[in-house]
DNA sequence: AGATATTCCTGGAGGC
DNA sequence: TGCCTCCAGGAATATC
């Protein structure tokens, strides 16, 4: 499932289609997405150039001239297909651009999202406007400000976008076992010296993701496959019961929901 | 206010 | 083979 890599990774790929390029058409296939596209979303996109194309968080944000931005979140099933030869099912919206390339939002679950927003008020819109900051950004000490008085398990306060902004279920748990933290462990109780190993635990994980995505995608806008093309290096993600290479064994709890991959032997 | 539960959706896996 | 149930996930919303 994307995750901040998968969308940073799919924001790359989409550059070397869209930058620079003028949109020749759009088409929004479905009118129940998340949230329902403005009716004037064609006039408004049609003849723009795209200026840029960024990452916040899990989202992507296509960037035009007429001071629009296209924003999309993959949620769990969201990818974009490039130049498809079909339209297929699930193929929610339609980019063609005036060299006659095409990308296609696919999204099976439509847990993902695709808005129009008004680029000066991005940083404003509700989705952006709560967002923790990013984990390239993030220091030992400000997140050490933004855990203190919290009782709630580490593990759901790192899944919370407000707390830090980007990580996905997947990234959490690897970011927790490379800092030897248990997941139950209250977020307030953490001493300044574990935030110290744990911020770059979490950096480290999505730099090597990214650099997999990176170096191993054919087809960069593309991630697919349940558990991402950095599945393969999981240490506890999706393990349970299997060694962590330290001499524990991986485990399975459920916090809020959620699963929770870990090994107690290695993660205090 | 903070913690926790529920909702959305579909496809894949596993059970019988 | 086919039908059933369960599960995965992010974020918004509701409830304690």
């Amino acid at each position: 499932m994307p995750e901040l890599p998968e969308v940073e990774t799919t924001v790359r790929g989409l550059e070397h289609i869209l930058k620079g390029r003028r949109i020749a058409g759009v088409e929004a296939r479905r009118p129940d997405l998340r949230r329902a596209l403005p009716v004037d979303l064609g006039q408004r996109l049609t003849g723009s150039t795209v200026v840029g194309l960024r990452r916040r968080a899990k989202y992507g944000v296509i960037d035009t001239d007429r001071g629009d931005s296209l924003v999309f979140h993959l949620g769990m099933s969201g990818h974009w297909r490039i130049d498809p030869t079909e339209i297929e099912k699930h193929d929610h919206f339609l980019i063609d651009t005036d060299e006659g390339r095409r990308v296609a939002l696919n999204d099976a679950r439509r847990f993902g999202s695709l808005d129009l927003v008004p680029t000066e008020e991005l940083a404003d819109w509700p989705p952006f406007a709560a967002l923790g900051p990013e984990p390239f950004a993030m220091t030992a000490e400000e997140l050490r400000l933004r855990l203190a008085g919290r009782s709630a398990p580490i593990k759901p306060l790192l899944l919370d976008q407000r707390t830090i902004a980007g990580l996905g279920n997947i990234y959490v748990c690897e970011a927790l076992f490379r800092a030897g933290i248990n997941p139950k462990r209250a977020g307030g109780s953490i001493s300044i010296e574990r935030l110290k190993r744990l911020v770059p635990a979490i950096q480290d994980v999505l730099a090597e993701a990214i650099a997999a995505g990176g170096s191993t995608l054919r087809d960069f806008a593309a991630p697919n496959g349940e558990l991402g093309y950095f599945s393969k290096s999981f240490a506890v993600y999706g393990r349970d019961g299997r060694p962590c290479g330290s001499g524990g064994t991986v485990r399975r709890i459920v916090q809020g929901g959620r699963s929770t991959f870990y090994c107690p032997h290695c993660q205090r």
